[in-house]
RNA sequence: GCCUCAGUAGCUCAGCAGGUUAGAGCGGCGGACUGUUAAUCCGUAGGUCGUAGGUUCGAGCCCUACCUGAGGCGCCA
């Protein structure tokens, strides 16, 4: 039988991890430095470390050797060696060479050098090359990954909501409409407005907002589900944690409550961070000291009080801080910003919490991640269930330091007279909403779940200042490139 | 959507009170170098100063509009 290329090819990572003096293996991978015609640093992806490659120059063609340049790729056989130099245990010291595809320098856009995010991201297609994006979506990944394991061992389903929706009730912002019509020609009602029954699914469908309703109809038969896909927001948002295509997950789990919902939410988080810690060490370590490296020419007062990897050990060794809207609102009218007015907008009770009062709950007075539960009921989703003071709901929002809120959850309103009389008040047309109404009329139960902005997470393991540089092909107003 | 700031060489930036031929570092190219670690050293090319108008004897610099990007706010995850 005929073998492919990759029955030849050793993986760096593996490569590093266990190796044999003398073996000889095939590495294949892109340049990241060719020094003194000597030493190539080859990345494969596997890992943050290069592999050193030594070239005996006289061995080979000038022709060969010219096309060994920054991010060309290549492979190379030869045999493994300890290092004489002092940057790496082990090199390779080749012994054939095969040019897979050359990249020209004249005309090859990314440099060997420092280069802002603002100028790799218009390089999307090649700026996961880079170490920096290489470590963040290693990490990406590896999050991803223990939030599948983190709900499969504790028997949570998983569950795939649909992208298209056909409800435009979700309530969580606006929304892409999805149609086939021919928007030059757009069928119309005698009344002059759009005639959606005869789009593609006989009625006006949206890119999907959240999956939790649908959630709760897994939740209300297989007990724990969750939902891991992307979510769709049009809103005009400028701001470097905003996405319009985002990933969410949202776990909905029958017989919880907000309690339970609180601590399953800080378990999950500390989980995810515990996991990237065990696994992603030395990208961590990477881009923990490219924080402090670019924090050399902040002034002091900017700086992080902690550095990354201090933060990640920090918030996973630490119970989260829990307090109601109420009490929060409190701690706020009491501080010193507020009294020395320092807060853009007021702090009532009634009013929701703006950025700058979570972040001083957070950053300055707490110093943790922070709980937030029992909002008024009046700035908040329909579904959330009421509590007994009929002012305040079972919402929660888990807020982070940097990016704000990480989480926003619930427990759901499971009495069926409660809920419709919320959706009166919000003007949620219950018509529409039919089977989620049903939930409750038929076995219905106490329940509850949250979202999780995936990106957000990985902003915060990561460290990285802009949501548009933990997702591989961001998706912002004005921006589809990719 | 609102507010603020920015746009000068491939990249990161400097530029003066508005005054001849617009500078540096890195990268590229040519050369030297067999133990380098963002290698080093020597040499060299490279610019319609975001776009369009305007003010002025004269504009990279001042004014207006637009475009693009960033930061902040709102909306949220």
């Amino acid at each position: 039988m005929q073998q492919g290329i990759d029955s030849r090819r050793t993986v760096i990572a593996k490569l590093l991890d266990h190796h044999e003096i003398g073996q000889t293996v095939e590495v294949m991978g892109w340049v990241r430095a060719f020094r003194g015609n000597q030493f190539i640093a080859l990345n494969d992806g596997s890992t943050i470390n290069n592999l050193q490659v030594v070239v005996d120059y006289d061995r080979f063609p000038e022709s060969l050797i010219k096309q060994i340049t920054f991010h060309a790729c290549i492979a190379v056989k030869g045999k493994v060696a300890p290092s004489k130099g002092a940057g790496q245990a082990i090199e390779v010291s080749a012994e054939s060479i095969e040019i897979f595809g050359a990249a020209n320098p004249e005309t090859y856009p990314l440099q060997p050098k420092h280069q802002t995010m603002e100028f790799l991201r218009e390089k999307a297609h090649l700026r996961m090359r880079t170490n920096t994006f290489s470590a963040v979506f290693r990490i990406r990944h590896a999050a991803a990954f223990a939030v599948h394991k983190f709900y499969n061992d504790r028997g949570y389903y998983y569950l795939h909501t649909p992208i298209i929706t056909g409800s435009d009730a979700e309530g969580a912002g606006e929304m892409f409409r999805v149609t086939t019509l021919d928007l030059q020609n757009l069928p119309k009602q005698e009344t002059g407005s759009i005639d959606w029954s005869q789009d593609f699914f006989g009625k006006a469908t949206n890119l999907t907002v959240s999956g939790q309703l649908q959630g709760e109809i897994g939740a209300l038969a297989l007990g724990k589900v969750y939902t891991f896909g992307p979510t769709f927001r049009a809103e005009n948002s400028n701001t470097s944690r905003h996405l319009a295509e985002f990933w969410m997950i949202e776990p909905e789990v029958a017989f919880f409550d907000i309690y339970d919902n609180m601590q399953l939410a800080e378990d999950f988080v500390k989980y995810i961070i515990k996991y990237v810690l065990e696994h992603h060490a030395d990208d961590l370590a990477f881009l923990d000291q490219r924080i402090k490296d670019a924090e050399k020419q902040m002034k002091a007062e900017e700086r992080r009080e902690m550095g990354l990897l201090e933060t990640l050990n920090f918030v996973v060794s630490n119970d989260f801080e829990r307090i109601t809207y109420t009490e929060a609102v409190e701690l706020l009218r009491n501080s010193t910003p507020y009294k020395k007015k320092k807060f853009k907008f007021p702090v009532e009770w009634g009013s929701d919490l703006q950025a700058e009062h979570e972040r001083w709950l957070v950053e300055k007075h707490f110093k943790k991640p922070v709980i937030v539960r029992n909002y008024p009921k009046d700035i908040k989703a329909f579904y959330m269930r009421l509590n007994d003071d009929n002012k305040t709901v079972a919402a929660m929002d888990v807020l982070f330091p940097g990016i704000g809120e990480v989480i926003g959850g619930s427990q759901r309103e499971e009495r069926t007279d409660v809920l419709l009389q919320r959706m009166a008040d919000m003007h949620i047309p219950a018509e529409e909403l039919w089977w989620y109404l049903e939930l409750r009329k038929f076995g219905g139960a106490p329940h509850a779940g949250f979202g999780l902005g995936f990106e957000r997470m990985v902003q915060f393991i990561t460290g990285m200042g802009n949501i548009r540089d933990v997702i591989a092909f961001p998706r912002t107003p004005g921006n589809a490139e990719f």
